[in-house]
RNA sequence: GGGCCGUUAACUCAGUCGGUAGAGUAUCUGCCUUUUAAGCAGAGAGUCGCUGGUUCGAGCCCAGCACGGCCCA
């Protein structure tokens, strides 16, 4: 493919080096800085053609050919820079020598241009040319001006493409920009401070899933990439920053699906004397921030769904939501063979492992039953300890967790705990995990003693939560998979 | 990992019953000084994803593989 030849790149290159042999250089050096075409729309996309008349103003402005119309001794085509686009009238009795120039000019050319504004017949702003020249020479034609590129696998293997052809998609990376933005001025205005942790890591933790694995020659060890940092922020906590987040790269070696890329973006925060009651309040707070920062209300739209962020959210056990959105009766929610034939009644496989606790039964049943219905924001909470290895336990019942999992249109997108402090608990927590592991590959196979060695330096009471940004900016931008808000979501190379 | 669907010109897509490849856009030539999916006339452009099989004959049927999409796990 790389090596195609049609006739089409032929003749641009053709063009090009007659364009040399005329002394024009296709890729010159140091074209003078244009001006932003959004900022003279702005100024003067209201003026009418008789107030346009009075402004003597040459403009200067840079970008690609989009929509060349030519008429022998004329042209209209439009000019597309990074703020906007607008259109341009080159007339060969004003141009004179340049439209020689002009003519060898194709769509997707990227050039400069000068001229005066006026409005058309059909009452558009235009700059009627000057002056033009080159800035850089496109060999490759750009796809069909109607259809545009619709191939998915071309939008994002040739993502520079799509990005100038579907003006849809730079507006998903501008608002994915602009939550990250957000999140991150919320966060600092709120005393946390910003952090980077280790990406490669001798022991995994801190997440069950599987852990790419790499190699440091000099030290002559094997590292993994992180699967979550959330074994060093609580380090940082300890060593006395009280409000610490990271917001960066993740990795899990496991499906790519339209929810899961290899490497994804996350958010974790950690704050010293809170509870994770007390981050349901935040995270209420920072999910209506973001709303209201790009859409200026607080109710969004998700896949045809209506969905209300406006606070307060809704609350429920992990338990009541098995009784209620599960419809799973009080009386069985411990009947261990029951919970498996209801598993086995939907041809889910019984989860791995020797021993098979009522947790894992739950937050099973709870993947198939329930969260696929809870469109609307939910907190579910009091997650079994069995599933939980790193959060506190909760004061009036021992077997579950101070803990909650964010839901909003069917999916997981955020999960928060009051942070198990207590080193003999952590201890004994993970020399269980360890044991049980068996050849269970999401299961971290050391113990990270260190860290336990840092509880034993002494945690201050901390709740903590990760929150996955690709399905946030999924959820913001009502995009339908997480490749469509990655820039260059992970393909098989092409052959 | 399993199921279903897709892969034809640079792009978007047709392709009937198995009979030797089509359109629009883009490109090239000619005409054209207010068009905007400009228009009119003409031309060129294809390893039909790959490999094998069936057949007198395969874009079409069969098998395997590759890549992608969707669903399930």
């Amino acid at each position: 493919m790389a090596d195609t030849h049609t006739k089409v790149i032929k003749d641009r290159w053709q063009k090009l080096k007659e364009l040399e042999a005329q002394g024009i250089d296709p890729y010159p050096n140091g074209i003078a800085r244009p001006e932003r075409i959004g900022a003279i729309i702005d100024v003067y996309g209201e003026y009418d053609g008789d107030a346009l008349q009075g402004v003597k103003e040459e403009f200067y402005v840079a970008g690609r050919i989009t929509g060349l119309r030519r008429f022998g001794k004329a042209a209209f085509f439009h000019i597309k820079d990074d703020t906007g686009r607008i259109q341009v009238h080159v007339r060969k009795d004003i141009l004179g020598g340049r439209f020689s120039l002009f003519k060898k000019l194709d769509i997707g050319d990227i050039v400069w241009v000068r001229g005066s504004l006026f409005r058309t017949k059909t009452d558009e702003l235009t700059i009627a040319c000057s002056d033009i020249g080159l800035a850089s020479k496109n060999i490759r034609p750009l796809p069909e001006k109607y259809h545009g590129l619709r191939d998915k696998e071309l939008r994002y293997r040739q993502r520079y493409v799509d990005l100038i052809v579907n003006d849809e998609v730079k507006d998903i990376f501008r608002k994915r920009a602009k939550i990250i933005q957000v999140v991150r001025h919320y966060f600092t205005s709120n005393g946390f401070l910003e952090v980077e942790t280790p990406m490669m890591q001798s022991i995994v933790g801190g997440a069950t899933a599987r852990p790419f694995i790499t190699h440091h020659n000099a030290l002559g060890i094997d590292l993994y990439l992180r699967i979550a940092p959330e074994l060093y922020l609580k380090r940082l906590i300890v060593g006395g920053f009280e409000r610490v987040f990271e917001l960066n790269r993740n990795f899990r070696n496991e499906g790519i699906s339209l929810q899961h890329n290899p490497e994804f973006t996350m958010l974790e925060f950690y704050e010293a004397y809170s509870t994770y009651e007390d981050l349901i309040d935040r995270t209420e707070e920072l999910f209506s921030l973001i709303a209201k920062e790009l859409y200026g209300k607080t109710v969004i739209t998700y896949q045809g769904e209506e969905i209300d962020l406006t606070p307060p959210w809704r609350r429920l056990t992990l338990k009541q939501s098995l009784i209620e959105n599960g419809h799973i009766d009080e009386e069985r929610l411990f009947d261990r063979e029951f919970l498996l034939k209801c598993l086995s009644d939907h041809s889910v496989p019984a989860p791995k492992g020797d021993e098979i606790g009522i947790g894992k039964l739950w937050t099973r049943l709870f993947d198939l039953l329930v969260e696929p219905r809870l469109i609307q924001p939910t907190f579910i909470t009091h997650y079994p300890v069995e599933v939980s290895p790193l959060a506190r336990r909760n004061a009036e019942d021992p077997d579950v967790t101070d803990r909650f999992e964010l839901f909003i249109a069917g999916r997981e997108i955020a999960n928060a705990f009051s942070e198990l402090n207590d080193p003999r608990d952590q201890k004994k927590r993970f020399e269980e995990q360890v044991a049980k592991r068996g050849d269970d590959e999401e299961i971290p196979p050391e113990v990270d003693y260190d860290y336990i060695r840092a509880l034993e330096i002494g945690m201050p009471p901390t709740a903590g939560e990760g929150i996955g940004i690709d399905r946030l900016v999924m959820l913001f931008t009502d995009s339908a998979s997480i490749r469509d808000v990655i820039l260059f979501p992970q393909l098989r190379p092409e052959r």
